[in-house]
Order: C-alpha cells, then sequence, then structure tokens
RNA sequence: GGUCGCGUAGCUCAGCUGGAUAGAGCAUCUGCCUUCUAAGCAGACGGUCACAGGUUCGAAUCCUGUCGCGAUCACCA
C-alpha cells in the first residue's frame, strides 16, 4: 500500500479516537525543503469536524501516529502544518521492490479499451516544418504515455491527399516541371512537390495582381465595396474609399483583393479552371490524372517517411482522405430520420447546437456533397469499425481548430455513439517566429529536416569543444550528434504546456544548458559511466537495517516513488510536460546527489553497493520517462 | 462584436483539483576540476503572479469584470 493511504487510514483513526469525529479526506503535500520531515498533514480543512487550536490538533495527531505508526519516526509543528519524518526503512523497502525493474513506472496491461491517437496529419503539398514537429511530437509522445499508463493505443495519422490543392502541384509540375523527378534533382519527394505548389500560388498571384488592373476587376471592386459598406454600416467610410478607385494601397483595396482571391479562383482565373477541370477528371477518375497523382503523392510519402524516421516517430494505421471524403453521408441520412438533423428548405442539411450554445453547423451541402464535418463523422465512425477495441480518440490538432471539434464530438455523441465520450481534442498553441506566422511564400518557414540538421550541428560544435569523444569512431560521433541535438529539440518543445504558443527564435539557438535535454542526457551518460567502472554485485540485496539515508539520497528516492503517478496523470491529462519536468526534479535531484556524495569511494562496502544500486535506478529511471517522451538517451557524451 | 485560450523574475518556463517565505533555467555576479564525465555543483542578484473586485481561516490557483496578446466565428480543409 502507498505511504499516502496507509497514513490516511491511520489520521483518520486518529481523529476518532481523539475526538470522536469522522474525517472524509485527509489532505497531503510534501514537505518543504526548510522543514524537517518527509510528508505533511495540512490540518486545517481538519477544523470544519474538530474545533480547536490546528497546532494543538497536529500534535496531538502527530503524538498519535509516532505512538501507533512505526512508519513514523518523528514530527513537528509549524502553525497548521503537521510533518511527519518518515523512517529510512521505508524508503529502502520501496527502493527494493523497484531497483531491478527495467519497465519502472509503466503500468501493465489494464484497460480493455484501447485509445486512437491521431497526429501529424500533414498536407502533401507542404514539406513538414516546425509545426508539424510540434504536432508529431506531442502525438507520439501522448501515445507512448497513455501505453505506459496501461492502455492499447494505435497511432493514426489521416492523410490530406485530395482536392483541389493537390491539383495545383499536379498542375504546375505538368506545366513548368520538364519531368523532374526526386532522383533527377537530388530532392526529396516533398521538397520537390511542395515548390511545384509554390510554383503555381507564384503563377496564380501574377495573374490576380495582372487582372486586378482591369476594369473588370475595378467594376467587381465597386461592386465589392457596396456590399461590404451595407453590411458593415460604414456606408460613408467605403464611399470615399471606393471614390479612390486606383489607390492601390488603399484599405479597401487590400481588403477587396483578399476577399475576392477565391471568387477570382474558382469563376475568372485561367490556371485556376485548369486545375478545377484537373480536379473533376481525377474525381471521375481520368487514368492520366490518377497516374500522376499517384506518382506525386508517393514521392511525398517517401519524403515524409524519411523524415519521420529522423524524428524517430511512427504509425500503425494510415488513412487517406481520397478514401474517406465520401465517408459520413448515410449518417446524416440516420440523423435526418432520428432529429439529430434537420433539413433546409434548398436541400441542405444542418445540425443545431444553439441549445449548447454554439451555431448551426452544415453537415451536408445542397447538392448532396460532403463538407469537412461530414467526413469527420464518417471517419471516426469508420475506426470504430477497423478496430472495434477502440474506446476513445485522441486528435492532435492546432487550436485554430478548437471550435470544429468542440462540435465535432456533440455531433457524435448525439447521434449516440458511446465512445464519443472518450474523445479527446488534444490542442496546441501554434509555434511562431519572432517576425509572426510561419509562411511559406516569405520563406519564413522553419522546415523539419533543416531544423534536425541544425540541431545536430550544434551538438557536434558543443561536443568538440568539450572533447570528450576523441576514442569515437566518426560513425559513432554522427549517431550521437543526433541523438543530442533531438533531445534538446524535442525537449524544448515538450516540456512546454501544450495550450501555450512557443515563439522559437531561429537566431538565438536552442540551449544545451540547464532546463534542457542534452542535461539529463548527460546526466545519464554519467551513470552510465560510474556503472561502467563500478565492480559491485548486481543482486545483493541490502537490509532495511543495513543502511543508513544520506538527505540526498532519501530526496532521490522520494522522487523515484513519485514516477508511477506523474506517469498516471500525463495520461490523464494528456501532458507530455509533466513527464519532461518531473525527469528535469529527477536529474538535478541526482546531480546535486553526485556532486555531494562520494558514490565508488563511500567509506563502507554497503554504502557503495547502495550508491550504485540507487544510481542505476535513476538511471533507468531517467530512461524510461525519456522514452516516453519518444528522447533517446546515450551511454556516453 | 460573440466564443475559446493565454498573461508568473530582463528572457524562456514550472507551480493552477486553494495551503507555509511563489520555484527552475538562461542572462549578470561569487566560489568549486591532482577524487566517480564542470553539458555539472554551491551561492548571490532578480517578483505588485496583467489590473480591480468577490468567495475563503487561507487565492498565482476558484468566481465576476477590465485591459493586453492570440485563435475562431465559410455550403475551405
Amino acid at each position: 500500500m502507498k505511504l499516502q493511504d496507509t497514513l490516511e487510514l491511520h489520521v483518520k483513526a486518529a481523529i476518532k479516537e481523539l475526538f470522536q469525529a469522522d474525517l472524509e479526506s485527509v489532505e497531503f503535500q510534501a514537505t518543504r525543503k526548510e522543514f524537517a520531515g518527509d510528508i505533511t498533514v495540512v490540518v486545517f480543512p481538519m477544523l470544519r469536524v474538530v474545533k480547536g487550536n490546528p497546532v494543538v490538533i497536529g500534535e496531538q495527531i502527530g503524538q498519535y501516529l509516532k505512538d501507533n505508526v512505526t512508519l513514523v519516526k518523528g514530527f513537528n509543528v509549524v502553525k497548521g502544518f503537521l510533518n511527519i519524518e518518515i523512517d529510512d526503512t521505508y524508503y529502502v523497502d520501496f527502493f527494493n521492490t523497484i531497483k531491478d525493474q527495467s519497465n519502472y513506472g509503466f503500468a501493465s496491461l489494464k484497460d480493455d479499451k484501447a485509445v486512437m491517437v491521431e497526429y501529424s496529419s500533414p498536407n502533401t503539398n507542404k514539406p513538414l516544418h516546425l509545426g508539424h514537429v510540434r504536432n508529431v511530437l506531442l502525438g507520439y509522445s501522448v501515445s507512448e504515455i497513455i501505453k505506459a499508463s496501461g492502455k492499447k493505443v494505435y497511432k493514426t495519422q489521416i492523410i490530406n491527399d485530395r482536392g483541389i490543392h493537390i491539383c495545383k502541384s499536379m498542375l504546375a509540375w505538368q506545366r513548368f516541371g520538364n519531368g523532374e523527378t526526386p532522383e533527377s534533382t537530388g530532392l526529396k519527394g516533398d521538397k520537390l512537390v511542395g515548390n511545384y505548389y509554390v510554383e503555381f500560388e507564384k503563377v496564380f498571384q501574377e495573374e490576380y495582381s495582372d487582372w486586378l488592373h482591369t476594369n473588370d476587376a475595378i467594376l467587381k471592386r465597386e461592386e465589392f465595396s457596396k456590399k461590404e459598406a451595407t453590411q458593415k454600416m460604414l456606408i460613408e467610410k467605403y464611399n470615399e474609399k471606393s471614390l479612390n478607385g486606383d489607390d492601390m494601397s488603399s484599405e479597401i483595396f487590400v481588403e477587396f483583393r483578399k476577399e475576392f482571391k477565391n471568387e477570382y479562383f474558382t469563376s475568372i482565373s485561367k490556371i485556376g479552371s485548369e486545375a478545377q477541370e484537373m480536379l473533376r477528371k481525377w474525381e471521375a477518375g481520368d487514368a492520366e490524372v490518377v497516374a500522376l497523382w499517384e506518382k506525386m503523392n508517393g514521392w511525398v510519402y517517401e519524403g515524409f517517411e524519411e523524415t519521420y524516421k529522423a524524428i524517430g516517430v511512427d504509425f500503425d494505421k494510415y488513412y487517406y482522405e481520397s478514401q474517406t471524403y465520401l465517408l459520413g453521408k448515410e449518417f446524416v441520412a440516420e440523423g435526418l430520420k432520428t432529429g439529430v438533423f434537420e433539413e433546409d428548405p434548398d436541400g441542405s442539411v444542418w445540425c443545431d447546437l444553439t441549445d449548447e450554445g454554439l451555431d448551426r453547423k452544415i453537415v451536408l451541402r445542397a447538392d448532396g456533397t460532403a463538407v469537412y464535418m461530414t467526413q469527420d463523422i464518417g471517419t471516426a465512425i469508420q475506426r470504430i469499425k477497423d478496430y472495434p477495441d477502440v474506446g476513445g480518440m485522441v486528435y492532435t490538432v492546432g487550436n485554430e481548430q478548437d471550435y470544429h471539434f468542440k462540435v465535432l464530438f456533440l455531433i457524435l455523441k448525439k447521434l449516440g455513439f458511446d465512445w464519443a465520450k472518450n474523445l479527446y481534442h488534444l490542442s496546441y498553441g501554434m509555434v511562431d517566429l519572432p517576425s509572426g506566422k510561419m509562411k511559406s511564400r516569405e520563406g519564413t518557414v522553419v522546415d523539419a529536416d533543416d531544423l534536425i540538421q541544425e540541431m545536430a550541428d550544434t551538438a557536434e560544435e558543443i561536443s568538440k569543444e568539450l572533447g570528450k569523444l576523441d576514442d569515437y569512431s566518426e560513425e559513432d560521433k554522427k549517431a550521437l550528434y543526433k541523438t543530442i541535438g533531438l533531445g534538446a529539440l524535442k525537449y524544448y518543445i515538450l516540456k512546454v504546456d501544450p495550450k501555450k504558443r512557443i515563439l522559437f527564435d531561429p537566431k538565438e539557438s536552442i540551449d544545451f544548458q540547464g532546463n534542457t535535454g542534452p542535461f539529463i542526457q548527460y546526466t545519464y551518460a554519467r551513470i552510465q559511466s560510474i556503472l561502467r567502472k563500478s565492480n559491485i554485485d548486481e543482486n545483493i540485496t541490502l537490509n532495511a537495517a543495513e543502511v543508513s539515508l544520506h538527505d540526498k539520497e532519501r530526496e532521490l528516492l522520494k522522487q523515484l516513488e513519485q514516477f508511477p503517478e506523474v506517469i498516471q496523470n500525463a495520461a490523464s491529462q494528456h501532458s507530455p510536460a509533466l513527464v519532461a519536468n518531473y525527469t528535469y526534479d529527477l536529474v538535478k535531484d541526482f546531480n546535486s546527489f553526485y556532486q555531494n556524495v562520494s558514490i565508488l569511494g563511500a567509506d563502507k562496502e554497503e554504502e557503495k553497493v547502495f550508491r550504485v544500486q540507487l544510481s542505476k535506478a535513476v538511471g533507468q529511471t531517467v530512461k524510461n520517462a525519456f522514452s516516453i517522451l519518444g528522447i533517446d538517451v546515450p551511454e556516453r557524451m
């Protein structure tokens, strides 16, 4: 039984015996460093049941515990806080139960319902960038954390491989590509295709800019300003601006340029209509277009796989929008029957969520085609069909889609799926640059492959300065630089609360000192060095009576004891940051121990054995914690 | 404008299911490598927890309002 649970029973018994009262629960907290003791009972909440002075009550409970509980060695009361000192035998006994567990902290499978975690879900037109890196790291890590908490997990992604945007890069390649391939150019497939997407946008923008100066455009613009003016009740302002027809920097012009772009693309643009024609052909199954689509997608997938491999993440199942975009319609019909949805006179179908404080949301267009929401409804249901043991899902998607997922989950609940209550949107903040958002057109995207390489380069620089690896082979060095560089990057991203947005400054490179991945990796390597040098018998189990604990050792044991609970919390809160910050605290305590206490040079043999074993257990815990963050740990550095 | 999220040291972040004097790292400054890896340790400096009310024995934490930043409010995905 856990220490806290044991104490809780005894505190309740104490209250019963001393005051003839019943406590519902006892509030514990770790004792602050400046006071003597290991665990603290907060007396204040008991005052509701027991009248009196909290200090006196604390003293009485403390005395009772000392007299009746062998684990309690002593106590002191400060204000309303009862600090309890726990006997070292408790910690040593605890240590002996975990010292040989290589999977310490990980719960065995204890839930027959699995969780499906979706992450990455990229657009095939754009190479992965820093924003995707955050997504992928979060999704992978949350998957591993949920696994470690005792559940089966399926990792999945849905690839956005169809639609007008895909046709844009295909068209541009057909037009300007001269048959280029990844092989002929030496470019990664995703980069090559991404370039053609950019190329399309460039050509389209030029066409659009030219058009904006035509008489046709001026007519449209005046029409637009009138409409805007009525809508926005700013008639005077807009009248004045629209008269200024040739001022291209005017507010109304900029707004028109932005607002009209879509309409221009669909109804006026030459290249736009060609792209749309291509989409029609694709949907009709035109052999030539489908072949081109398959070829270019293949390039992209190869490029993505390379990046995923470099980052160190994987998936159990891939879904493709080209295969799922028609799903969901049957459930719209179903929902219409049960009254979850309603049909408008024009034939479009809606879900009315105004009772929940949300809007009306369209789920099927008047022409009977699906929208994003329809597809997501269908895909969710499809996943449960594919994996009947799945009882919940996690969607790792940026916070700009908070509303969408709120609505999606609500609709699935209304449709009556019992798993709908176990859906979670793992929403995370954007990764912004000091200059603002990353924009591919402005070249301010931080490319994932480049970033990984830069991190490894930085690790190499620092390692060379320190010069500890001179006997390593080039190959081993390269691998190590990658481990350290990636460790720095992953930890940097995972240690912050997913909800918060991250400001990433490429000029100020990620730190390798302090609360960082490399610091923790370094501590692990240090421990391995000790283990290599020690020649103790691994199998010795020290009797609790043989060991008297140093303060630093006791701190470490208390910290180690927390680990399983940290994993459970991290899983229920979907937060790798909890694991990251725990690991940092553990490692800080270890380093303090390491610098203040001699391990191999201990006075007595039992002390040496215990300290080596303790170091090993800390190392194992660090390794386990980092493995669920997706971070490797080096033997040396 | 409506809705959602965020606001803690010069900077980057913990702490938020209410508890003791609000913690780390970076930066700045002191010490510590003839002893297990100094990517480290020990210490100093640094705070009106955005602001104002409220609930409570007790509020960075809960509630209300204000301000600032961001996202979103498509028959796009």
